[in-house]
DNA sequence: TAGAAAACGTA
DNA sequence: GTACGTTTTCTAG
């Protein structure tokens, strides 16, 4: 370097922090990851590089370089095991910007440097001190005072937020002492947030004027028995060699064994197309539009640029190597990891101390004033990370009315009993008094007025910034939403568990408690009743309802710790973040959303099917000659084939005579007349008693809509399901049936739109087996029935037989089931030894594909889980049972899952997408429903083409740009005025 | 009154 | 042959 040039050195990880805290959150419209550092950073550079003379910090760099922290096991934690070692850990939606600013400092074509065992301000000492020799300047671009030490005629600071130089007058003016003081002004104060013990009572202006006296620490510390004043002669005396440890922690070294010269950071000419990429990516338009003006580059002709991202695994950042600071639950006491623990060890150490801390409820409170509330929101607030849980007079949150709500920041130990501090704690709202049940019950005694209440609540669950931990959120989002309040920042432990877990044991509450702590938390029967004593929890006597609500937070914060650790450990972090957590916000959305239902035509049917039962039902008991139940299986059987003495089919476990529709088809195939009439009688009853009847009770009497619930976590392949009532299952099949579709409209002056997935599971297999006739026959869009068909059995394709082409479909299906003769056969009415022929020529035909089914199995057998293409776990713990039957049976399920579990991942990555790329789109269209290969909108009648167009490239564009499937995807979606017509 | 079994609707 | 949820009947307590 020459003596003319000007050295940056951007602080990188001290921006990112500062950042991350000062500016707006900032989310990526595509998918939600959060770029508000990222975003911050790239305009702040930006701004160094282009327009460094119109600012305060005024002058234009010759050389930068960007340096960060690597890790956090630094010299110092040599010199002090405690050093930084209460730091609160970066929150969740920060964890994935470290990786990105990196990128970013890349894609600006500036040096990223971080070295280990050195914190970021070391090199940046090192730097500084490299250039200053060389005759050069300096400026740091930070505000953080440990660099203040730095500070010469040839090293200044500069703050990008305030737009201010920062010389020695400045160092003086905010710290009353130069700055070749200030290591000694720190070692006095110390610094709560590195943990750097300094002395006791000993602030910066103490510290400045102790230094003014005495002129420098070594010299304060000799002479420090002229004190006057008493506390604290003796504090520096009695902490005079902690001093001195602080002053070695925060001292810079100038020494760091750098491999680069700040001579090598030398500005180069920006690559115009590299960083439009990038920002592209990252979805920052106007500075894109400005680094294209600027380098005169046609932003329209670069692609956005395939960005990594660690959404919370801890390959980057400081702190995120050493894993009990890679989540902030580092700050809730429960022992850490000590250096060089992997990520298994510390999930495999927070699992073994849950267990030991007993769980007690005489610790928690009841809190009944708006102070006493506050003040435990602000505790919460400073630990980081709350523990929240909603009680309401309903399971249905469409319906339902806060009655309280439970809080708990840190596990309730039991040491501490009923005098000890509150961690946990029950806030009831609207219990009801219950001495006056005629008059409809008054408010209780002594709860916060709601509206104030729930506005330090507000203030909690919408502050990003700290984490929030529900079991099952989306009821509470909903809730929650519901009284005007939207939950940001937040974790489920259910989605957690089902992360990891899916298929080892249900993710409720009480059996995550009694897997991972082997306790069992009140029953909400113990303290509501059950059955015909049953109340709703307003009716819940208070002091009950704190034991029950506070444990529930308590027991969802200890899960939380168990849990979270064990994502990276385990390699699922990516299917929580990208899969599980953003389904939350969307799915409360389709359910609040609702659908309309007419009421009439649903009337109108009902009556339809009772009358065309009734007249079954009076022709079967002639046909029967007595009246018996025909809803009753057992009394069926025995008409059947003990009265009537037909040739009866098989029976059921439990000894039955099995009166199925396969065996009543097949009774009726052979002439029989009143195996037929039952079939039909079952047909009618069962849309009237499951749908037509049903159905109306679910129109929400505010909304006038139907509101489905859709649970996240019930399968163990990682499709949703629907129930109250169960949209995923109104019927299709037969035109019967059907008619209940149309019953699902839309409002006026709007359509329905429904779009599908052609054949997702098929190309799924073929994706994964890499079966090239299958790969083709897709790619060239044929019918992929008739292609097996024509494989097989050696049939053209033109003119095919319909029988033919249907025992293909049926093969087909069976692939993806785990194929066996026995229900080959079964399903084609055929003999298991034909069934068998047809599956051994199949495999002839694609061998691939039993290659595929057999590394399955051997994979589940060795692993006890499989893998869909985006790593969602699906475990099998019985899958080498020595039952040759469940053996089986669990090995087709394991075959099924990477398949049936993909194509769900896919429908899953394009309903995290699709409401924001409606909305970029200027579309208003909303999302309903999912039906598993199916959504379904409600749209504006002059915008729905639009919609089809953007719904459809979401869909099939689901996979990118985490897969590339090897087959396309491919959607039809139509309109209409109805579901059985949109369908 | 709670839970199992049988049946049947969907993808 | 995979994955679900709801209804009705029937049994055990």
């Amino acid at each position: 370097m020459k003596k003319d040039d000007h050295l940056f050195l951007v602080d990188g990880s001290g921006y990112i922090f500062r950042a991350y805290h000062a500016l707006p959150p900032l989310t990526r419209k595509t998918d939600g990851l959060p770029v508000g550092a990222v975003s911050g950073f790239c305009n702040m550079v930006w701004k160094l590089l282009s327009e460094a003379r119109d600012t305060s910090v005024g002058v234009t760099p010759t050389h930068l370089a960007v340096i960060f922290d690597h890790s956090s096991q630094t010299f110092r934690k040599d010199l002090y095991p405690e050093y930084k070692a209460n730091r609160s850990a970066p929150p969740e939606d920060l964890v994935p910007q470290f990786g990105l600013i990196r990128e970013a400092t890349r894609a600006f074509n500036l040096p990223c440097i971080e070295m280990e065992g050195f914190e970021a301000d070391d090199l940046i000492a090192t730097y500084a001190r490299q250039a200053e020799e060389a005759g050069a300047h300096t400026t740091i671009i930070s505000s953080d005072k440990d660099l203040m030490q730095l500070v010469t005629d040839h090293v200044a600071m500069y703050d990008t937020m305030k737009d201010r130089r920062i010389e020695a007058a400045e160092v003086i003016e905010k710290w009353g002492v130069p700055p070749e003081k200030m290591i000694d002004l720190q070692s006095l104060t110390g610094d709560s947030t590195d943990n750097i013990p300094g002395v006791p009572g000993i602030g910066p202006k103490t510290a400045a004027q102790l230094l003014e006296t005495f002129g420098d620490l070594d010299t304060l510390l000799q002479r420090a028995g002229e004190i006057k004043q008493n506390k604290r002669r003796e504090n520096i005396i009695e902490f005079a060699d902690q001093a001195r440890l602080s002053r070695e922690l925060v001292t810079l070294r100038t020494d760091a064994p750098v491999t680069d010269t700040p001579g090598d950071f030398l500005l180069e000419e920006q690559d115009g197309p590299r960083l439009i990429a990038f920002l592209k990516a990252m979805g920052f338009n106007t500075l894109t539009r400005r680094v294209a003006e600027a380098t005169e580059t046609d932003a329209a002709q670069i692609e956005p640029a395939e960005v990594a991202v660690e959404w919370g695994a801890a390959a980057h950042g400081p702190d995120l190597d050493a894993g009990d600071a890679s989540d902030p639950s580092s700050a809730t006491g429960i022992a850490g990891a000590s250096d060089g623990w992997t990520p298994g060890d510390f999930a495999a150490a927070r699992t073994k101390a849950a267990a030991d801390v007993k769980i007690d409820h005489s610790g928690y409170a009841c809190i009944r004033d708006a102070e006493t509330l506050a003040a435990f929101i602000a505790t919460a607030r400073e630990t980081g990370v709350v523990a929240f849980d909603t009680e309401t007079t309903s399971l249905d949150a469409m319906q339902a009315d806060l009655v309280g709500f439970s809080l708990a920041y840190q596990p309730q130990d039991a040491h501490s009993g009923a005098s000890g501090p509150v961690k946990a704690c029950y806030v009831p709202l609207s219990h009801k008094s219950g001495q006056d049940d005629l008059l409809g019950g008054g408010l209780a005694e002594g709860q916060i007025p709601i509206d104030a209440a729930l506005s330090h609540l507000k203030d909690l669950l919408e502050d990003p910034s700290v984490l929030k931990i529900a079991q099952n959120l989306k009821y509470d989002w909903l809730i929650m939403k519901r009284y005007g309040i939207e939950v940001r920042g937040y974790d489920d432990t259910m989605l957690i568990s089902y992360a990891l877990d899916a298929g080892r044991g249900g993710q409720g509450m009480d059996a995550l408690s009694d897997r991972w702590f082997g306790h069992k938390p009140i029953a909400y029967k113990e303290v509501a009743g059950s059955g015909k004593s049953a109340v709703t929890f307003d009716y819940v006597d208070i002091d009950k309802a704190t034991a029950y609500a506070a444990e529930d937070a308590d027991v969802t914060l200890r899960l939380w710790q168990v849990l979270k650790p064990r994502l990276a450990a385990e390699g699922v972090a990516s299917v929580y973040e990208r899969l599980e957590r953003p389904m939350v916000p969307v799915l409360a959305r389709m359910e609040s959303r609702g659908i309309r239902v007419d009421r009439q035509i649903l009337s109108r049917l009902s009556g339809d099917f009772a009358q065309g039962a009734a007249a079954l039902e009076e022709e079967i008991q002639e046909l029967a000659g007595e009246k018996f139940n025909i809803g009753s299986p057992k009394q069926l059987g025995e008409i059947l084939f003990g009265k009537l003495g037909l040739p009866g089919g098989s029976k059921t476990k439990t000894g039955q005579w099995s009166t199925s529709a396969q065996v009543l088809e097949d009774l009726a195939a052979e002439g029989h007349e009143l195996p037929r009439k039952i079939v039909d009688w079952r047909q009618l009853t069962k849309l009237k008693s499951t749908y037509t009847d049903a159905l109306p009770d679910f129109i929400n009497p505010e909304t006038k809509r139907v509101h489905t619930s859709y649970a996240l976590a019930a399968t163990t392949t990682g499709r949703l399901s629907s129930s109250d009532p169960n949209l995923q299952n109104i019927p299709v099949r037969t035109a019967e049936g059907r008619k209940i579709r149309t019953a699902f409209v839309c409002e006026p002056g709007c359509k329905l739109v429904s779009a599908d997935y052609s054949q997702i599971e098929l190309r799924v297999l073929a994706h994964v087996a890499d079966i090239d006739a299958l790969k083709q026959a897709f790619a060239d869009g044929m019918d992929i029935h008739a292609m097996t068909a024509s494989e097989m059995f050696g049939v053209p394709v033109k003119d095919m037989p319909a029988e033919v082409r249907r025992r293909a479909k049926a093969i087909n299906f069976g692939i993806i089931y785990g194929i066996s003769a026995f229900g080959l056969a079964n399903q084609l009415g055929i003999e298991r030894s034909e069934a068998s022929d047809y599956i051994k020529t199949y495999f002839q035909r694609f061998p691939g594909i039993k290659d595929y089914m057999d590394n399955t199995k051997a994979y589940a057998r060795e692993h006890g889980y499989v893998e869909t293409i985006f790593g969602r776990k699906a475990h099998y713990p019985d899958i080498a049972t020595s039952n040759p039957h469940m053996r089986a049976f669990n090995e087709r399920a394991a075959i099924n899952a990477p398949i049936q579990g993909s194509a769900a991942d896919i429908i899953r990555r394009a309903m995290v997408r699709m409401d924001a790329a409606l909305e970029d789109a200027g579309l208003t269209a909303r999302m309903l429903l999912q039906v598993h290969d199916e959504l379904i909108f409600e749209v504006p009648e002059p915008e729905v083409d639009k919609t089809i167009g953007i719904v459809t490239d979401v869909m099939e564009s689901a996979s990118m740009p985490a897969v590339s499937m090897k087959v396309p995807l491919k959607v039809d979606a139509r309109a209409a005025d109805n579901w059985d017509e949109a369908h």
